[in-house]
DNA sequence: TCTTTTTGGTTGCAAAATGCAACTCATTGG
DNA sequence: CCAATGAGTTGCATTTTGCAACCAAAAAGA
């Protein structure tokens, strides 16, 4: 299901059939993920998003505000007329399994041997292991053993 | 391991320690992944990928050639003919993970339910099952069943 | 062989996105 | 009440992107 305002502003996709693109075109840009990075990880305030990305703050409002438009952040107003602060829709939840993708790539691909980052882990301290694609019957599938429909209508 | 360039040219990196950031810093912009789901879909030459993205082509050269700089795609002379073309190195192909967790977020988050939209499948035609991040010891995980640690070397 | 078309770019300029600093205005803590 | 902090907004400079025209080498065709 698509997000609230990506209907009533009649989004223009970049490849309207491709779910890569849709994908890249509500979440693809410089700051998006890092925002629903740290939100898995725990921030919630306007300034809580500034310090951890740096990014500067008029930027940082309009990502938000699009990030609430496209159903993936939501604004909650505590009790008391208190401040309202951001949370994770249940489409921005589900954004987890890109972000581990991201994580372990980077972990792969960008980093030297020995060189230190930051690292996710389960309930009992232990690193997730790694995401594997597989077919309907569980074997591990990769770019030669998989092809993709350009025509279909699932 | 780091991407070729990526030493030569000291990269500034968004967020130093963070490897969900390093992957945005790579192939985070609006146009890299698109390419490497094109070269993952048979694209080897600039048209192809002028084509099947719609990008313009002074960007697409840049893009190109940031991809092969950072060790994502690879320029190769054709057997026969002189013309050069570009294949996915292995850090290329090892962004299939991350491809299809975009897919399959898209699929679910991107699309109203009767929509058409490509679809990727396995050698004997199935979808794939959805990606889905687990504990070491195969139970699945998310947000609120993990924690990023931001003080460990591994 | 000579000409035409296609491929793979480059250049220059206009438009859009981004970053930075300064300025509001409400809330909160003392 | 007053100062400090949170959550933005506004204006301007810089950067990135898109578009169209141009160009040289390779391939194709006559």
């Amino acid at each position: 299901m698509v997000g609230a305002a990506a209907r009533t502003e009649e989004m223009s996709w970049t490849d309207p059939t491709c779910p890569v693109a849709r994908t890249l075109d509500l979440v693809g840009d410089r700051w998006s993920l890092l925002i629903v990075r740290d939100a898995m990880d725990g921030a919630r305030a306007f300034t809580d998003f500034q310090h951890r990305t740096g990014i500067a703050r008029n930027i940082l409002t309009d990502r938000l505000r699009r990030l609430v438009e496209r159903g993936i952040l939501d604004r909650q107003t505590a009790p008391t007329g208190r401040r309202r602060n951001y949370v994770l829709t249940e489409a921005g939840r589900d954004l987890f399994a890109l972000i581990v993708a991201a994580r372990q790539w980077g972990e792969r691909h960008a980093f030297a041997p020995a060189e230190p980052h930051s690292l996710l882990v389960d309930e009992s301290g232990q690193p997730l292991p790694e995401l594997r694609p597989t077919d309907a019957h569980g074997r591990p599938v990769d770019v030669d053993t998989t092809s993709v429909q350009h025509d279909r209508c699932p």
